[in-house]
DNA sequence: GTTGAGGACTTGCATTATGCAAGTGATTAA
DNA sequence: TTAATCACTTGCATAATGCAAGTCCTCAAC
């Protein structure tokens, strides 16, 4: 499946394609950006139930594809972190479009419902907001 | 326009990956975004060489989601017109966002790279100008 | 320092999806 | 009336996924 960038067309929704176009990859990126998890264990608990061997492969090729990092904790040295690299936040406008397109066209709770309000209203804001957060995990 | 979620937590990524988080499903999408294709003829040609049973299964669930319409062609009665309805159309800005971020982490030709300054100088600009000739293949 | 629990993964195997080649059925142009 | 188009199906081999169980550290408690 992982297709290195001289396969194809080249052309960019190809390429992208083979980065993110996954459900699962899809689902990871969301934890990281909105639910601030960072660890193996984390991602597990999200409410989709991703199996343990899909969740291994994806947050190795896109740590291969230089999406995320990944380092070891130095407080629990069992434990790694995982976290968003510069061309991980870059993502982030990809996600909030996602979001926003599916706030328009599927019915969802007030809380979702606000949180496609703030895309529409302050796009770059909350681009700006998670990139932090993600930043601060780096940091931390 | 709104329609129900069945399947997972309701969590808006997770609709949106079900609906176009699918490698051929996005190209798809850039054919009848970016290259006015209609028929499936049209969309066998493109040069990543999808299937004709994927083709066929993934042009059915765009319909069925409401993405794409499906008309057959008065003029010659064997032909069948794809197109995007509103709900589709309303993925220009997504589709450019991916080629956006692709552009920025890979190398690409001029005519790509073009693109993608287009997108970052004149989003909207373009998203409308896309609309509209999906407009007129709605027409047609 | 031994035992047990965590944490992050592999491995094996059944099920499902994909990819390829060939076939079908309804038009339509010759 | 025949041959070519067009939009698909169907059958089957191969690859990806999902589930349960197992492995290999590391750490904390006794």
């Amino acid at each position: 499946m992982a297709t290195t960038s001289t396969s194809g067309t080249g052309c960019p929704v190809y390429l992208g394609a083979n980065v993110f176009g996954d459900r699962w990859t899809l689902l990871i990126l969301r934890d990281m950006m909105l639910h601030g998890r960072k660890t193996y264990g984390e991602f597990l608990e999200s409410g989709e139930g991703i199996s343990t061997n899909i969740l291994a492969s994806r947050l190795r090729s896109l740590e291969e594809e230089g999406v995320v990092w990944r380092r070891q904790d130095p407080q629990n040295r069992r434990s790694f972190h995982y976290g968003l690299t510069e061309k991980g936040m870059d993502l982030i406008p990809l996600l909030l479009e996602i979001i926003r397109w599916t706030g328009r066209h599927f019915t969802m709770n007030q809380a979702r419902t606000d949180l496609v309000r703030r895309i529409e209203t302050d796009r770059d804001g909350l681009v700006a907001e998670i990139r932090d957060r993600a930043l601060s995990i780096t940091a931390g």
